[in-house]
DNA sequence: ACCGCTATATTCGGTGCCGAGTATTCGGGA
DNA sequence: TCCCGAATACTCGGCACCGAATATAGCGGT
């Protein structure tokens, strides 16, 4: 069967060897320290899973046993022919094609009739304050990255996430207000069912 | 070990018992006809396992196995009070506390130097048309369970993803123009690596 | 009366993901 | 010199998730 396109981890690992042969430890090393595990979630287990599946289906090669010292034998990867071509295909289509995803907070909101107002909008509340704690630290670590020399390329994601979050506290604030003055559609019965 | 709210399809399950008891297929019946499916996954697989789960953790009992007609045995299912608690608590904690969520979308676009500048282009504009096109839809839609007279607050959460949507799509938009015109920040070195 | 289609209701085997556990080496302080 | 903790490198069992398969019942048409 052929390799499927679900762990994103494996779309790190093929972007990583497409610089240079790594073995997984260095992978993972390596994601830290350019932050990449904040994108795409990075963990040993699956990790090591992703790499013998990418292996499998000969889009990475084992390229080398390496003994260094006396440590734990380590296998070095390299890309093939076929995981490049799967790195450019996989890229294209995660950016061109909108997918169905399923945000915890959609699920969150989406039956927030369930509490009463006031707990409803003190929860809004707590999570517009999260959200701008989370736009600060993000400006002060583009500010840093920008300090740095690094080109906007290099954090394009961040500010993609920045303009999202901007838009959700945007949003929060209108629900907040909404609910408060009791303009939100359905307000009435909504308070009526609590008490 | 406790209950840990992992999928949310659990969270559905409580909210659906919270109305009045039912079998597992009634949940997914009832599921479909609210279009709680777009919010939420909902997979037979899933949902069966998720329904015991809760019921060892005893957030719900089985209070009755009817045998109607000829049919299988259905198990019906009914909240407990630590259901309840659990229930409020979990929304509570999804709507106040911003989790990190994992977007494909980011880790595509944050690899995006990995082709050129001209796919990436073309790639980030056939987004654009998606989220324009789920944008109609999504408007299409509201203007129809307003007709039918629901509250706002019925289909709340499609309010918050429209405000997301858009959102998405100025910066799209942005982003394109910022490529066409070579004034995203690195984009010489970036044109210099692919060709 | 019989055929076949859809709706009802659940089961089950496979797979991928997770994170705690293991084993070794290296560097630094007393 | 010896010990301890951090870093290196990977392994493994468990479990949640998935979706295709199964089995029966009702219902409309000929």
């Amino acid at each position: 069967m052929p390799f499927k396109r679900t762990n994103p981890l494996a779309l790190a690992v093929l972007a990583l060897l497409s610089e240079r042969p790594m073995h997984p430890y260095e992978m993972a090393q390596t994601m830290r320290e350019r932050h990449q595990e904040e994108v795409i979630k990075l963990n040993y287990g699956s990790l090591y899973t992703v790499v013998e599946s990418l292996h499998r289906h000969e889009l990475i090669t084992a390229s080398a046993t390496q003994k260094a010292g006396n440590r734990p034998e380590r296998t070095v990867y390299a890309i093939t022919d076929p995981g490049t071509t799967e790195l450019h295909d996989w890229l294209r289509e995660l950016i061109a094609v909108p997918a169905t995803e399923y945000r915890r907070f959609e699920a969150g909101i989406s039956l927030v009739g369930l509490m009463p107002p006031d707990d409803a909008l003190a929860a809004v509340e707590q999570r517009s304050a999260g959200v701008d704690a989370q736009l600060t630290a993000l400006a002060v670590l583009l500010e840093r990255l920008a300090g740095m020399g690094l080109p906007q390329l290099a954090w394009i994601e961040l500010d993609y996430r920045m303009a999202m979050l901007r838009a959700e506290r945007a949003w929060l604030t209108w629900f907040a207000t909404a609910t408060r003055d009791g303009t939100v559609g359905g307000y009435s019965a909504w308070e009526d069912k609590h008490r």
